[in-house]
DNA sequence: TTCTGATAAGGTATTTATACTTACAAATAT
DNA sequence: ATATTTGTAAGTATAAATACCTTATCAGAA
């Protein structure tokens, strides 16, 4: 049975090597090269004149307009678009910046034929193709964003403890019967913290709070 | 020639399911159980009274001190310790949650024997264990930092734009200059969403709506 | 048609929240 | 021993939020 090829583009602006690869992956049977383009401008172009593809290879350093901006620009306009990275950066901040961009996965270009293959079809039916180079990347990535510890912003033990209760549908006054303090001392402790983190409502406060994972729901 | 088995805990409340995983493990000639454990608390105090483990299994849900909570003790106060998720549940919140905590990767309770030592394996050797389970949500909380547009409560659009602008340090009248609305419209969708929500004010409306994840922060 | 529900908006009264100023005792520093 | 800071609390004034009530469209249903 014939199965359905890939479609697929290619952009990247070193000519030899996307003629090489459109070269390349032409002779396999499972994917279809729809069209290559030297950067993302040119892409946005061809797009236009060509049938859709299902997946886009997509170099990260291009002039005029690179990876990261062809990227967000295709979520944004093609969102059914899957784009598979492919470059021959392997360090972090390319690869995670690729995949925030909206990238489904990351290859290099020192990848063995078959295996950018491989990539490319599970991209075209997961939409994303997790492989071992950016996987640990990923979980490193989101364990280091964390948290804002609440030494960053210096709280006293009760204005900590007003601030959780701010997270809350109590009034100032209910607050300060539960911290059997004045509602004026209450005040204060509001006052300093709108100062500390720079807002002007209750509201602002509480964002604020939760952003810096000083408080949890 | 004979392999080093790898020294494991486990963690888990279920006192059942925990026997039964280590003497299910136990069987094994690549994994030796050193202990086990009722939850974080109790795993703290055995930790003294035992050889370190390599890896630890480690439950979510457990009475005193939870799974996440352990987690992050076990990163810091035993760093080299390598914590694998074990947990019934396959949302995406515990998931991106535990591996947040310091988790280098997480397996069903409904996962087969053979998968799980792997898991264990590959935990010990590499620090983190990526399965098709994790990849793909890994990958989508980085890239989307969106809500997670959630039907359950009826919303308008007009009034989910409202909330979403709620949760700021704006008042009521610049968000209505940005809806271009009256501010008397908008004291209608206020309203309406403290109904909907029952809550009385501002903060508590915000509060909700971020515990239902209509909002993301 | 008439009725109804959803949406937008005006009026007004009361309660909370916000802002600024002062005070005073206890603890700390100089 | 005398400033200085810190935590507590009061007074007052204004702005914002909350609560209720009413009106006007408009679209679709009875």
């Amino acid at each position: 049975m014939e199965i359905e090829k890939i479609n697929i583009a290619i952009v990247d602006d070193h000519t030899l090597f996307r003629q090489g690869l459109v070269k390349l992956l032409s002779e396999s049977n499972e994917v279809n090269v729809l069209f290559d383009a030297d950067n993302g401008a040119d892409m946005i172009n061809k797009l236009c004149n060509h049938p859709l593809p299902e997946v886009i290879l997509m170099d990260i350093t291009m002039p005029v307009m690179d990876g990261y901006e062809s990227t967000k620009w295709l979520k944004d306009n093609h969102p059914d678009i899957n784009v598979l990275a492919l470059s021959m950066f392997e360090e972090d901040k390319p690869i995670i910046g690729m995949l925030k961009s909206g990238a489904g996965g990351y290859m290099l270009k020192q990848s063995k034929a078959g295996d950018l293959i491989s990539a490319i079809k599970g991209i075209a039916h997961q939409s994303f193709f997790i492989n071992e180079l950016v996987s640990g990347k990923l979980l490193r990535n989101i364990q280091n964003n964390q948290p804002v510890k609440s030494q960053s912003i210096g709280l006293s033990a009760n204005e900590l403890k007003f601030l959780e209760l701010c997270c809350s549908d109590y009034t100032y006054k209910q607050i300060a019967d539960m911290m059997n303090l004045s509602p004026h001392t209450i005040d204060n402790y509001r006052e300093a913290l709108f100062q500390k983190f720079d807002v002007k409502s209750r509201t602002g406060l509480v964002i604020s709070a939760l952003k810096n994972e000083l408080i949890k729901l």
